[in-house]
Formats: structure tokens, sequence, C-alpha cells
DNA sequence: CGCTTAGTTGAGTTCGTTCAACGACTGTGG
DNA sequence: CCACAGTCGTTGAACGAACTCAACTAAGCG
């Protein structure tokens, strides 16, 4: 249990934003091609950069913000607190990834978002959400399309911490992440996990105790080794095997 | 098996398909009104209706369904299990909520659907899906409105598994069930919970033994009362402030 | 150098689990 | 009609997983 940082998410620069025709994380092979036309589309629909510092806050609980947030660079995490500081993290947020949208369809957020390091953000204007329904079906389902992939995960997280012991689930969550991170930097084989082992706990509901003891016992049975904020696996279809993972992501998807 | 009946159970059983515009289902205060083109348009995507007894599978795990579905009486769950058995219950599916929209969009269903009661169900065909993006802007916003809803169910129940006590949490799971059912049978001042207390703990992430001794106790504490599948609560507000149960559901939503 | 943050470990406690048994009720077949 | 099995709820006892408290190391930074 932490208490979340009350820095605001103020100074920010809308800074030399990179035109969507060209953006480096566009150009993974995980993500769907676009044409000429929704590439057009979506550089006018992109209202500027936003950077942020680790610790910062992106959306916070109550407070209703007007935008919508493709995430560029760095790593952020959603989360919800209840009154007396208890924190769970709902889902860890990676590039390519689109945050806010619940506050910018439903009235205002019921979660938080932490810059987990230094981030990059793709401002989208709330406002200009409908344009992408009243003009552009293919991109309006792909905003679906990524509503329902982060349902999903959120599916598999409720099993996690519903059924799994912490053992399991620490596996597990380190199998997905690994994933996730894998699809994104393809040729590279270590997996760096930029988390503090608190952050990690808020994720899992569990201590932090009691999370250093999990991850030491896993270390120890030679199925994961997290130092120094790297990930190792000797066995990766082991380590997913003993975590009961199932799930795979497709191989490609959409991003705004 | 005799199963308690909320206002919105009963309805012609001889009737076979109801045409939207006169579902009665739709003319209750917490939908949003719709245009007759959108009434016109729904009615051509529907495809018909399907009923389902207690206990059958609507969506399979891993089965590709090819329909999404509204659902307009009766209850049901989604869940997901692991290989061994151990079973956990994602959200309780309500008259008016959308299902399977996961396998729709995506690929196949990770998680599975079972009717909890005798259930209604209308079916749209997924192909159709495409058409909503299309020519229908409005519905296909609501789609991804509905999308959004759920996302922030999970959100919540998340949090509840995660970080709250099983007494919090069981408590917190009566009010957000109590809330949903009292917008939809306005007027009706009891609360029917069709559940036995085994789904009631797969829904909790808890033990069936661990749930009846919560339960028991939030009873002899005098803070809910859950007997022959009726609730009963003195104070809602302070079984919501035991609960730490923050969230409202916007007065009205679309429906499909 | 002291101050802070992150990780590690042991000891004792609490919460939730498993095992086991029993009562109330329902449906079924003899 | 009763005997029987099956489901659901209830409770006690014993156990184990995860928690809190507390102390200590190591690294980063003014």
């Amino acid at each position: 249990m932490t208490r979340p940082r009350t820095n605001l998410a103020r100074h920010s620069h809308a800074s030399s934003a990179v035109p969507c025709r060209v953006c480096p994380l566009r150009q993974l092979p995980c993500f769907r091609p676009f044409t000429a036309e929704e590439l057009t589309f979506v550089e006018q629909f992109k209202q500027g950069e936003k950077r942020l510092k680790a610790g910062m806050q992106i959306l916070e609980e109550g407070q209703p913000s007007s935008n919508a947030y493709t995430l560029l660079s760095g790593w952020a995490f959603r989360y919800k607190t209840l009154p007396d500081g208890r924190r769970q993290i709902l889902n860890f947020v990676l590039p390519g990834d689109l945050l806010g949208l619940q506050a910018a369809v439903l009235a205002d957020p019921e979660h938080s978002a932490e810059a987990l390091t230094d981030v990059t953000l793709c401002v989208f204007p709330r406002a200009k959400l409908w344009d992408i329904y009243n003009n552009y079906p293919g991109l309006a389902f792909d905003v679906t399309w990524l509503a329902a992939r982060e349902e999903r995960f959120l599916d598999e997280h409720l099993l996690s911490i519903g059924r799994r012991s912490a053992a399991e689930r620490s596996a597990y969550l380190l199998v997905h992440l690994h994933q996730r991170i894998a699809s994104l930097t393809p040729g590279s084989d270590v997996t760096a996990l930029p988390l503090t082992q608190q952050q990690l706990a808020d994720a899992l509901g569990l201590s932090l105790v009691h999370t250093n003891k999990t991850l030491r016992r896993l270390d120890r049975a030679g199925l994961v080794r997290w130092r120094d904020g790297l990930l190792h696996c000797p066995d990766w279809p082991a380590l997913a095997d003993f975590a009961k993972f199932e799930a795979g992501d497709p191989a490609t998807r959409p991003i705004l």
C-alpha cells in the first residue's frame, strides 16, 4: 500500500510533434498498416504531444479530463485507490496503448493513471473523438477493438488475483509483461521492467513483503530472475505453464 | 427449482421475437431514447431471440462464436476458469447488457458466459456489427460506451478483490448489484438475487465457506440480510460506506 | 557524510482455507 | 407413501497463506 503522489501533470510542453506517418512506433510489425487517408486524418486529429516525468499523474480519479492519449514512449499504469490509501494497479500501459478512453466516453474517469518512467503522450481532444465515429468507421472500430483488448487484460488479471496463488500470479504477470514488451522490441532478448517491487505488489494485490518473498522463491526455484530491472528466464514456456498462462496477443493490432 | 423473479423476468413466452420499438426493456427510464431511424436499423440488425435454461452456456472459452447478444431478461455471468477447475466470475450480466463483444471484435472469446436464470437473448450476427460502424456512428459510439462501462465495472471489481477485505468486498458486490437491479426495477423495493453462495464466492475470489461466514457476520452486524434470494438492507448508504463504494452508474445508458 | 529509497529477511499474527459434519429442502423411484 | 440421493446453507476445528512489524543492507544523492 502506497500513497499516490500529489503532483499534478502540469508543466507539459506540446513540442515537436512527430507526424504520424513517420512515427517510429507505427513502423513496428506488431501494428497494423494504415492507409494514407487514415494517416492524414489521424494527423489532424492529434492535437500535439505531451511529455511527463516519471511519477507524474496522467489522469486523476474524478478530475474530468478532456483528452485521450496514446502512449508513444515509456511506461505508465492505471490504478484505483481506497480512501485509506490501499492501492490497486489495474493494468500497465505500454507504447501504442490508448489511455483515457473511459474518461472520454463516459462522464469522468473513475481511475487514475501515473507515468512509471518518463513518457511521451500523443494528445487527442475528446471533442474530436466524435469525428472518428462520423468519418472513419474503420478507426472507430479500432477504438472498440482496443477497448475490447483492455477488457481482456482485465479479465485475465481478475482471474489471477481472484484465483491464482501468489507464486502463480506473480509468474503470470511477468509472462504477460514479457509478451507485451517482446512484441514492441523485436530482436531484443533482454526484457527490461522499470518497476519497483511496491508497484508490482500493488498490481498483484499482495503486500510488498510477500511479493518480495515470492519473487525470491521463484528465483531460487530457477523459474525467473528479476535483477536490476532486467528479467531473465531460462525457459519461458515452463514459466507460462507454471503460471497457467493461456492467452496470446493477436499478431497485429491497431494504434491511434 | 423456485426462482425469485424480478419484474422483468415475467413477460409473454408466447411471442417469439419482440420488435425493438415495443421492447419492454427499452421503455425503462434508465435507457436512453432512440430515434425511429435507429430503431428501424436495430430491428433489422437483430437476427432473432434465443432462450436458454438456467445453467446453460451462452459463450464458451475458445469456441468461436459468431454472435453478440443483448440480454433481454434473466441473469447471466461471465467467467474464466483455470485448468484445475478454479473459477472466477468476472461480472454479472443483467438485462440490457451487451454480451460477447470481445468475441465479436477480437478473434475468439477468452471467457465463458453462463445463464444464471432462464434467459432471453437478442441475437446480433457478428458480420453485421460492421454495418453499425459504417452506417450508424451514434450506435457505434454506443457500443464503445457499453464496452467502457464494462471496463469500469472490471476496474472496480479488481480493486475489490485485490485490496478490499472479505467483508468489504462482499458488501461492495451487494451494493453494486443492488444499484444495477434497482435501475431496472423502478418502484420495486425488494431486491432479488438469484445466486447461490458458491457463485457469489466465485465472484468474490473467496472460498464458499468463508463467503458464508462473512455473509453471516454482515447479517449479525445488521448491515445486510440475504435470505431466500432476497436482499434486505436497513441502510444502504451505511452499507455503501462500509464497503467504500464510490462509483455511481450514469442515469441513462444506451442499449442495443 | 547523513538522508532517502529499494530490496531482503525473520518472527509472530490474522485472515482465509480445507476438511468434516449436519440440517433443511427438493425431486425421484420403489 | 416413504427411502434415498442431491443441492444448498451453516458451523466448528485445524491448518496454511499472506499480513504486519521490525530490523538490516546496499545504493544514490544532496
